[in-house]
DNA sequence: ACCTATTGATAATG
DNA sequence: TCATTATCAATAGGT
């Protein structure tokens, strides 16, 4: 993938070879990175270079990746002495502070605060997310609106059917006609055969006031 | 590199999560070895699954790149009291995974995700949040756009009097009456005294489009 | 696992 | 190191 072909042995030339490892350095934690992110995977790479300067990357941290390596090869030697590992949660504690700043900014921006350093097209990106935000926000608030109605039917249709069965033993057949339907109709809620129907308003009127 | 352009985020659906981690991993491992040898590099790879199954990669052996490592970094040590300073940093750890994970939940909830656990009420109350959010990261960008429009005017009203400078000096004043205004009206930019106009015209139309 | 259109990485060059 | 660009390699989506 360049202008020409390669082979795959030791480039001679030492500057054309420092070139490559520089790129394609950057272009393997390129890589690394993708995966981590893409597929939820927890990534270390090591690198030396042939002069003995350390390169490395890891999704987390390092001393994550390790002590996960470590523990899942169980058994052997501590390759991480103690002696070092407070520099580990040091540089973690440096970690974490720098994330926790970044996502801070980024919800500062999401509360429309701070928007000082953003360009017109990030701005816009933004303005997008937020509406998708709301979209699903508004869709899970007339979910639960249409799960309350609903439950309220059912409730109110038991309510009923326990009515129509006292006023049964109450009195008798011959009375019942004159009340059948009334609880629903004075509260505008309907029986189970249309219960969709108020639940379909209820839904329009939510999507109005959005 | 594919049938089309993908966006590096978590990939949702768990079976094509799986086929791109085999895929990547694979091209992972194979632009390592290429960079050992080509340019004579150790390098040591270590991915876990987010089932935790491990993959690695050296391209010598990983006791000789990990230990290498540990020699790097084992560099400069400190020589402070360890075990109660360990103790705040590891607690300093704990309180920022913390925060971190909080403010990462409330992001979700603002990105519209993860609305699961919230209330009606705290539903509406996000909701207003982020058309409050919404108002302002409009306001900005329509500020943008004035300043933007405002540069514009300038920039046009100081060619044009240039332009006037320059046909005086060529032509005499005599000429000068048949030409006034014209670069004006040919591009529907005002001159100095009226350049409010289309500043609002503009303000109207972003409003519009939002 | 295989296929291929398409994007992405990078070798060569300035 | 940085930028550019022609080329080859990796891979996303489909079967």
């Amino acid at each position: 993938m360049g202008r020409g072909k390669i082979e795959i042995r030791k480039i001679d030339n030492c500057t054309s070879r420092q070139v490559t490892f520089s790129k394609r350095r950057k272009g393997l934690i390129k890589k690394a990175k993708e995966l981590a992110i893409l597929c939820d995977a927890e990534v270390g790479i090591l690198i030396f270079s042939r002069t003995g300067k350390l390169y490395e990357y890891a999704s987390n941290s390092m001393k994550s990746v390790l002590e996960r390596y470590n523990k899942t090869k169980e058994g052997h030697q501590q390759l991480l002495n103690p002696a070092s590992e407070m520099k580990f949660w040091q540089r973690e504690v440096t970690l974490l502070r720098e994330q926790l700043q970044n996502l801070r900014e980024t919800h500062r921006q999401f509360m429309g605060e701070q928007l000082c350093g953003l360009s017109f097209n990030e701005l816009k990106g933004l303005e997008n997310q937020l509406e998708m935000s709301l979209q699903g926000i508004r869709l899970k608030k007339e979910r639960i609106l249409t799960n309350e109605i609903e439950g309220l039917n059912k409730q109110g249709n038991f309510i009923h059917q326990q009515n129509l069965e006292l006023y049964k033993k109450a009195f008798g057949t011959s009375a019942l006609n004159l009340e059948s339907g009334n609880w629903c109709s004075s509260f505008g809620i309907s029986t189970s055969e249309d219960s969709h129907l108020p639940l379909q308003l209820q839904l329009s009127g939510a999507d109005q006031q959005t």
